[in-house]
Order: C-alpha cells, then structure tokens, then sequence
RNA sequence: GCGGCUAUAGUUUAAUGGUAAAACCUCUGCCUUCCAAGCAGGUGUCGUCGGUUCGAUUCCGACUAGCCGCUCCA
C-alpha cells in the first residue's frame, strides 16, 4: 500500500491522470489554453455533480431548517457597492523594478522634501511654517523620501530625509511636504519616490489596481450606467433575498439559506492547478440566529458539522486541521472565523471558512437599500436584525482534495512473482463518479455479455454504471481502478452455468473478490450511495 | 504583475539546422475462463506568431500556457 509517487512530483501525475481519464482539462486548449480555467471532462463531471448533490442533500433536504436558493450571477452592481466588494476588492500595487519586491501602494507612504534657502526665489511653497529669518523654502522639491506603513510614518520619513541629506552633504534646514501614499502620486512623481528596498529613485512602478470581480455591462449600452460584475461570490444572494425567504417560506429562526454557484475572481496568480482558479464553484450556507443567540456555540457546531461531512465523502481525518484567524486581523464586523485546513501536495490549505459576521451583511443591505432587514421578536416585542454562520466552501477545492488524497500508486505482485505498479483512485462510493462496471468476462461468449447487458440495463436506471468488454479482465479491472471506480461485478461461467445467478464482486481497494447476488449487489449499493 | 526554469502523439519521454522515434493509453478486428497477456491495423499541422537561414521542431525574439519562488488571496 506504499504511496509510490514522489511528493515533489505527486500533483503532475495528478494533473496527468485528471488530463489522461477525462477528469480535468485545460480550458480552451486548442487555443493555447487560458490561465485559470479549466474544463471538467465526463468523469470529472461526474464527480463534481455527486460532490454538489451530495452536499446538497445532507445540507438542505435531509435538515428542516435549511432551504435552498439559486441567485443570479450578475446582480444589481449597488449588492457589491453594499457588501464592500467595489471598495474592498481594489488593492493598488507597486512594484519595485530593481528590487523586485511588491508594496501595497496604500501602505507605502511618500512626502517631497523642501531645503532652507536664500531667499533668492519667490516665496514659499506650501502651507509650512515660517521659515528662519533670512531663509525661504525651495520652490520645488530637492528630493523624496519614502516608508512603508508604521506606528509613525513621520518620524520615519524625516529620519530616511536626514540620512539622505547626510549622505549627499545637503546644507540647511529641512521640511516635509504633505504625507501621501503612493494612490495619491502624481504620475510625475513616481519617478522621483525612492523605493524602500533601495533608497534609490526611479525603479517603482505606477500604482496598478488589481480589482478581483469582473466587469460586464448590461444591455445595449457600454457606459458608466451599464456597468455590472460577475459574483466574487454567492453569499449576496442570500442575503439579498432575505427577506423574500422569510416573507414566503414560514422559516422561524434560527434557519439557513443555502446555494450552489458558480463565483469569479480575477485572481492575481492562479495557482496549484483547480485550487485557485478565476471561475469557480462555491457552495455557501448562511444560518440566522436570533441576535441575543450564543452564536460561539452555533459556529463551533457548524465547524464539526463541516468536518464530518468532509469525512463523509472519504476525505482521511489525518489531512484535515484547523486553523483559527487572530482576532486582531479579522474584519471590524467579524467575531471569528475558523478555516478547516486540507494538507494538498503543495501545502496545508484553506479548504472550508466558517465564518461569523454578526449582521453586517443584512445591516449593510439595509442601509444600501432602505429596505429594513429585520425580525420581530414576539417575546421582547422588539425588532433586530439577525446574525449570520457562514460556512463557504469550494467545490473546485473539494474535488481537488478528493483527488489528492484518493491517489495512490501501489505496488501489485502478481503469482509469478513480478512486481507491478496501479495506480487507483480511492473516491468514496458517495462521490465516485462511477458506482459499479459491469464486466462479461468475455467479449465472445453472447451468454456473458446478454446477461451482463442486461444487469447494466437495470443498474443503470439508479445508478452511474458503465459496462465494458474490451480486452481482458485484468485490464478493464485496472482501467476501473484509475477512474475510482470501488466496484466491478464480472459475469462468467459460474453466473450462467451454477445455480443462483450470482457475480463476481470485486473490489477496489482491496482487489478481492467473493460471490454476490443480484439483490445484493443493489444492497450494496443502496447502503454506501447516498 | 516580477524573476528563474519549461513547452515534441491523449500520457510519459527520445533524437535532429535537411519536415520526427519509443513505450503506455485509446479505437477496430481476432484471440482470451479473473488483475494492465498476445497478434494485425488506425490515430501526429514538434504551443502560437514572427525573425535569421537555401532550409528551423532545433538558433533568436515576442506572445500563450505550465512549474517553482515572490506578490496577492476582501
């Protein structure tokens, strides 16, 4: 059972076997491909169907509390101005050319320094104090300095002009300019900020905003108006119909508001294969409770809720961890959020936030809207304004785990002794694209392949079978492995020769095999896909 | 967006300034009584565009994509 891949290597072959099987491809790639996305072929389709209906089930139809919700992608822009999207997605970067390190541009600060003089000019520059008696400001800036972010971004900018003027023997009194941050940088200036790394002018770059939610317009028009953006997430649908699932579902609190969609970021670096891509599949449930409820106790229920549910699609205990945010780096509105982590190939990773975000979502869309987004508590007599349990998670990532900790390539001794390699997919029969193949043992025997056909016939009305012939039964059953199939039920002679009609079951991850029936086999089934 | 490395069949890899090879996979047929058997066939515009050259898959450049490191990840 030894894992033979090397861990160096282990997420190309992987990325080889999702190409090689038809799980996962490159999108567009007749055409060179395109950074980010990437298309699912039939068994990936599959799988991720049975990841989303699987969740789907077990959040919303198996709970009384929890009801389900398909938003629009593109919805009203004013959602994203609400939610903190339009502000909160920009993040202007700079870059230093000669260094090569990277700065926010609103934490990177600047301010131009002006010399005492003579005073030969025409008077002073700025709002600053009085110069000394028989000296004035330069007109103009002599130089820049620069700091990153600080307790005190002052002190620090006149200690970085005190140096420079030491260094360049610079004579007489100094003062700052204004203090800007490099958002507020003339383009005539960039040239004249020193970066930080170097102390050096001229190797930053212009501020380039990144803004993660692309832009679309609706109807005919391409102005300013017309301007919408495909959803970062799905999360502002339900709450911006909030209040249409409390006004026409007789939900009473605390309940949830569920959905499965697509989300698009513009990510920077799309990165480790599936796991960041720029169009993505997020499944998000949003809990109300009552805002004097004990939401710790409810967001560490949601957090066990979400750990058990990721076992139950067969990800190993042993990869899974959480990791809790520092307070002190949460938003202002968040009282927690706890990531359960996955240890991918390529490091431990962010695979399931729950979040707890008080009522800032429906407060904010309230005041967007003017639309209150409140409950009436009968007992107080009092309106408020519900608080919020967000487990999100991604289905791209899911998937991505499944495959990742499935994986293995095992050495196989057969009886002569040789030593071979198979390499198998251990999805859970839950989520495994394919539940059972149908096996005649032989491809020339018609007594094998009508009973077969026949047996695929009926499974196949419930379940997601495929029958194959081709070649010998060793291979198909190794073809199977490599697709995560756990099941193959082989016709042979015994099945249509012996008594009782019965199959050859063989496993998975086990390669044995025993004698079934017909309604057995639809047992077995029934008892591990759900 | 930056730096380094890379790009040959579906996959993994060769060779070569004179238009390419192997294995595996896949498909068709034959054969085959339980773990990738065998035989016979089929399937390739060397990532794209341009430059140098009599001639480029090979050398150069740009672009695109991938890997690694930064950066980013509300």
């Amino acid at each position: 059972m030894s894992n033979a891949a090397e861990p160096a290597n282990i997420m190309e072959a992987i990325v080889s076997l999702a190409k090689r099987r038809g799980f996962i491809y490159p999108s567009s790639e007749i055409y060179g491909g395109l950074n980010g996305f990437f298309d699912y072929g039939p068994l990936g389709a599959e799988l991720k169907k049975n990841i989303r209906d699987c969740w789907w089930n077990d959040m919303v139809r198996r709970r009384d509390d929890i009801v389900g919700l398909e938003s629009s992608i593109i919805m009203h822009p004013k959602v994203w101005e609400a939610s903190g999207h339009v502000a909160g997605f920009t993040d202007p970067l700079v870059d230093c050319k000669v260094s090569k390190q990277r700065y926010r541009a609103d934490q990177l600060f600047f301010a131009p320094v002006y010399i005492a003089q003579f005073a030969l000019g025409r008077g002073s520059v700025g709002e600053a104090s009085p110069p000394p008696s028989g000296f004035t400001w330069s007109n103009s800036p002599i130089f820049y300095v620069s700091a990153l972010e600080t307790e005190n971004v002052e002190e620090t900018l006149k200690e970085a002009a005190r140096e420079h003027k030491r260094k360049k023997s610079i004579p007489g009194e100094f003062r700052l300019g204004g203090i800007r941050d490099m958002t507020e940088a003339k383009p005539e200036e960039i040239e004249l900020i020193p970066s930080p790394a170097t102390g050096e002018p001229g190797s930053l770059t212009e501020p380039r905003s990144f803004n993660m939610m692309f832009q679309t317009n609706v109807g005919a028009m391409t102005d300013a108006s017309s301007v919408a953006y495909l959803r970062p997430e799905t999360a502002q649908g339900m709450f911006v119909d909030f209040k249409n699932v409390v006004d026409t579902t007789r939900v009473k609190l605390p309940f949830g508001i569920a959905q499965i969609g697509k989300s698009f970021r513009n990510e920077i670096t799309p990165r480790n294969f599936i796991f960041r891509s720029r169009e993505f599949e997020q499944m998000e449930m949003e809990y109300f409770i009552h805002e004097d409820a004990d939401w710790a106790r409810c967001h560490e229920e949601w957090i066990a809720w979400c750990e058990n549910w990721l076992k139950s699609i067969g990800l190993p205990a042993s990869h899974l961890s959480r990791y809790t945010h520092p307070k002190e780096k949460l938003a202002f509105y968040s009282k927690g959020t706890v990531d359960i982590m996955f240890k991918y190939p390529f490091g431990v990773q962010e695979l399931w936030g729950i979040a707890a975000r008080g009522n800032y979502d429906l407060t904010q869309h309230a005041t967007a809207s003017g639309k209150p987004q409140e409950l009436f508590d009968e007992t107080s007599k009092k309106k408020f304004v519900p608080h919020v349990i967000e487990p999100a998670v991604g289905v791209d990532r899911i998937l991505l785990a499944v495959l990742c900790a499935g994986y293995a390539v095992e050495d196989v001794t057969d009886e002569k002794g040789n030593v071979e390699k198979r390499t198998v997919l251990r999805f859970s029969p839950r989520i495994a694209p394919v539940k059972v193949a149908v096996l005649p043992l032989l491809k020339n025997k018609e007594q094998l392949t009508n009973r077969a056909k026949a047996l695929h016939a009926k499974l196949q009305k419930r379940y997601a079978v495929q029958y194959d012939d081709g070649g010998a039964i060793g291979k198909r059953y190794r073809r199977q492995d490599e697709a995560g199939t756990p099941w193959c039920v082989t016709i042979d002679f015994e099945t249509i020769e012996q008594p009782g009609d019965t199959f050859t079951l063989r496993e998975r991850d086990t390669m044995a095999q025993r004698r079934i029936t017909e309604s057995e086999l639809f047992s077995l089934l029934d008892e591990h896909v759900y």
